[in-house]
DNA sequence: AAATGATATATCAAAAACGGATATAAAGGA
DNA sequence: TCCTTTATATCCGTTTTTGATATATCATTT
């Protein structure tokens, strides 16, 4: 179902629902994390997020906890998860010094 | 034509064409930037840059220089494009600081 | 001169990702 | 009781991405 080469470079509300996912969190609290974390700047809608945790969960990044209360399913980042995030926090620290040292030369020049 | 709200965040793909594109470049030019700047990880194909100039072109935040020649149509960002990186690599780095910081907490805890 | 590989631009059609709207339901406060 | 917040879930349209394909030129090799 829908595996394969997605997830090999997160895009936006998965690295933010994944770093949510570090400390366990039930979908609700995901929501609210990331608009607080961001200070109401990205936003994540229930469909996004539903969508997106499915996603994690068949790539086996993120885990439900077994818990009697099925009106707040808790879930947590796996090890692979945060590998993954790991990952992919260092792949996005690549990215931002590229820019930044792009614009730097630009800035030198001019 | 298909404008409003896009571009707000740029994605991956987006932001590292815009990235090449601080210096002037041509199609071509820009997929093997990509791919010689990621070490071969990132790969944009035909479709996805010429899809992606085309918004940009669109936005305002790159623009094609006028040249004679049709085979190699030149791009460069405008300084529009300039401010956007900028706002982009801000942003890019907040949440690169966030999932540090969360994965930080997570290994003094554990 | 013909062939080949690299350069270069472009589009189609399909897949993947995203997100607004909507539905449901329970808990808590006015 | 009514309203707001909490909480999960899906429908379905839009947006984004991309593999495949097409075309053409240039440089190098055979």
């Amino acid at each position: 179902m829908a595996k394969g080469k997605s997830l090999e470079e997160l895009t936006d509300p998965v690295f933010y629902i994944l770093i949510a996912l570090v400390e366990p969190r039930h979908g609700y609290a995901i929501m609210q994390y990331v608009k607080e974390e961001t200070q109401g700047t990205f936003k994540i809608g229930p469909a996004t997020l539903y969508t997106i945790i499915k996603k994690l969960l068949g790539a086996g990044l993120i885990e439900a906890e077994p818990e009697s209360d099925p009106r707040r399913k808790t879930y947590a980042a796996t090890a692979a998860g945060i590998t993954k995030l790991e990952e992919e926090v260092e792949r996005r620290k690549r990215m931002v010094d590229l820019g930044m040292c792009v614009l730097q030369a630009k800035g030198r020049k001019k």
